[in-house]
DNA sequence: CGATATCTGTCGATTAATCTACAAATTATC
DNA sequence: GATAATTTGTAGATTAATCGACAGATATCG
């Protein structure tokens, strides 16, 4: 494991984060490679040095998202609902601009594919159908069923301009998984 | 006029937003070049390919906000002292972490001095004794006078947390100097 | 439609930044 | 005051980023 030149992670840093600023100010279409180099203020090629084109760059940076979700995830799901909800919350606040540009309409709309596959797949493992209480129910279904209500709950709140803080919403949000699980 | 790698501008640019950054928190003298480079995130070595050592980076520093005040002057003196005053005024806003860095008392007691001495040198050439108001008066004591009260006022508004906002201050001061040149 | 401009992806040469290691100097601590 | 710990400044080898140029693909516009 050693650790990677931090002219990489700057490179990285700054052409991650101009395009995600420039999703949020035109379509991903529209955006060229010479765009993001500009804004990043990195050469051109620097960009070819670490993804082969701009598609590239948008799965690797929503995947980046993903993984850093579900390791998020391996540490918080000791917790209750409501403090893990407010990890996650807590997590969108803080990229705002991330996800209201992902889940936006005209955003990248593999997004909210790509996170609500995540979300059922981690809640599968957190259901038990063994229980008395679920039994004769699926597990597939259960995951799906609060996959897509935590999908539709982030894509209302981002899209609202956070109306609540995400205590609220991590309180609110754990009271109605609790019941479903 | 080969224009300079953007590296080389990315480099200094993080490592003098440390400096100024430490210096508001600490004395210079405990700041250490480990520090600085940690803070720009920049390796050690590269602090050392553009200075010295600390000290001719303070200088370094100093001078080139003094240098992109000779050019604002160079571009401002054909405007009246209101509009002049308000570039001023404007640009020492935007600056304000490093002017009340520099300007504290435990700050860098050089750049007063400095910036006392730009000062009077460009009020110096606003000044002119053959007029008859001014006949009998002393061009180095009138830059002087000028200079003193401009730094006297900019350390006040500063140091208060710039408790007007740049026009008022540039209208004051202008009315001021207006009646003192 | 043709002409013009822009964007793309790639290349090779060059330069700046990085990393590691080192001895010397300085500072802290007992 | 001796010892330990940190900081300093430098050097050499390596790597990433830069620059400029290129031909080919894609828009843009008259």
């Amino acid at each position: 494991m050693s650790k990677v030149d931090r002219r990489i992670l700057k490179s990285q840093e700054a052409i991650k984060k101009a395009v995600i600023e420039l999703m949020s100010e035109k379509s991903f279409d529209s955006i060229t490679i010479q765009e993001i180099s500009d804004r990043a203020n990195v050469h051109r090629a620097t960009i070819y040095l670490h993804y082969t084109d701009k598609f590239d760059l948008l799965d690797k940076l929503i995947e980046e998202y993903i993984n850093e979700m579900r390791e998020m995830n391996d540490y918080v799901c000791e917790l209750d609902w409501r403090d893990a909800n407010l990890v996650y919350f807590e997590y969108f606040e803080r990229n705002y601009l991330f996800f209201s540009t992902m889940l936006a309409s005209k955003g990248a709309p593999s997004f909210r594919t790509r996170f609500l596959e995540f979300l059922i797949e981690e809640y599968k493992a957190e259901v038990d159908v063994n229980e008395e209480k679920n039994h004769g129910l699926n597990e597939e279904i259960m995951g799906c069923f609060m996959g897509t209500a935590f999908v539709g709950i982030v894509e209302w709140w981002i899209s609202k301009g956070m109306p609540y803080p995400p205590e609220v919403m991590a309180s609110q949000v754990g009271i109605l998984l609790e019941r479903v699980v």
